[in-house]
DNA sequence: TGACAATATGACCACGTGGTCATATGATGT
DNA sequence: ACATCATATGACCACGTGGTCATATTGTCA
């Protein structure tokens, strides 16, 4: 958490701040990601960095929280959470979630992105909560009979989880290629290869 | 490619040096990976490095071809290329090569999955020689009807390349679970969990 | 022995990092 | 007008990075 000097800042040098934080996060995974850039991109003295935040964790979280914020707005009904939705579904859903997040803001999705390729002990936390998610979709679908019961759902997920976003990151700008690709590993994960 | 005073040195050095590599790279990813660190662990003079080595890219890439011809040595005719070898028991026979080399140098298997992870251009490259061949595998198996034609090989590669190295960083020392979880994910690849 | 080339060496450079701290500035209440 | 307190600021620190270079050491051949 910030601390509250930050939040005495006036809207538009808070909003320069996560402006800042967004341009650098999105372009550098979290281990390489520099407050020295930050302050810089927003324009801030180095001591009035340490005057908001306690270090690099504590303004990442302050993003990431903003960010899912913003997005659930962007998303609005789309992600309604309807209880019934199948792990096949909220797949395909995120997907194009991401897309139409990353026609806004293609940076939040370069962020995420990179969340996943990064393989810090603090990034794999954050990992480890959303996972737990999927987990249980997954096994309500295995109740609803839509999944095999023997299925490993932890696997299951890795295969998913990294993909979905890995992809994102090749594809770039090209979201038919995107959809494609997600598509058809959905396909693939239902009805096999073989 | 090292320099001629590099192999002009006497074995003990090179091997000496080498490992100190091995060290640092199953370690830290390649970008992260220090110089410094070598040569410390190396116990050689910074100037002899240069004297040695291009850069950085130079000592990974000898590396890379020297632990690349012992595991071909390790595996021997487990991996006698047979051309019949069809994409699963391909895959599965490679997890078990990464056993088998892991038992004997861990340090190896850690140093394929940290390039698996890194995506930094040069390593991005080197990953792509690789899943060529894993492309021709599959396309095989289409022509010999082991595998439906409409699959997109490129996605099959991805779900199970980066799952394969991932998981065998996730379960450590645990062989018995990473077996376990790799003939799950080739399970699933093959009959779908629909 | 002397001369010359190959190699070894570590001090040094410029740069970047996260983080600290003494001081300057500005606002607020008396 | 004054004192007090919150905030702003950038110089500074210790450390780490990749890379260079002048000098010292060694080996080789005449």
């Amino acid at each position: 958490m910030p601390k509250d000097t930050f939040f005495n800042l006036n809207e538009e040098k808070q909003k320069r701040i996560f402006e800042a934080a967004v341009q650098e996060f999105s372009t550098r995974r979290f281990s390489d990601a520099s407050i020295n850039q930050i302050i810089k991109n927003a324009g801030i003295p180095k001591g009035s960095f340490y005057q908001y935040f306690t270090d690099k964790q504590d303004i990442y979280l302050y993003m990431a929280e903003k960010i899912s914020e913003e997005i659930h707005k962007i998303l609005g009904d789309q992600e309604a959470a309807d209880p019934n939705t199948s792990f096949f579904e909220t797949i395909m859903q995120r997907a194009e979630g991401t897309l139409k997040v990353g026609s806004i803001r293609p940076e939040y999705t370069k962020i995420g992105a990179l969340t996943v390729i990064d393989n810090s002990e603090f990034m794999l936390q954050l990992l480890r909560v959303s996972n737990h998610k999927y987990a249980e979709i997954i096994e309500r679908d295995k109740q609803a009979g839509l999944i095999k019961p023997e299925i490993d759902s932890e696997v299951v997920i890795k295969m998913m989880y990294i993909f979905v976003f890995n992809e994102y990151l090749y594809s770039g700008l090209d979201k038919t290629r995107y959809l494609q690709k997600v598509e058809a590993a959905i396909q693939i994960l239902k009805q096999g290869i073989a």
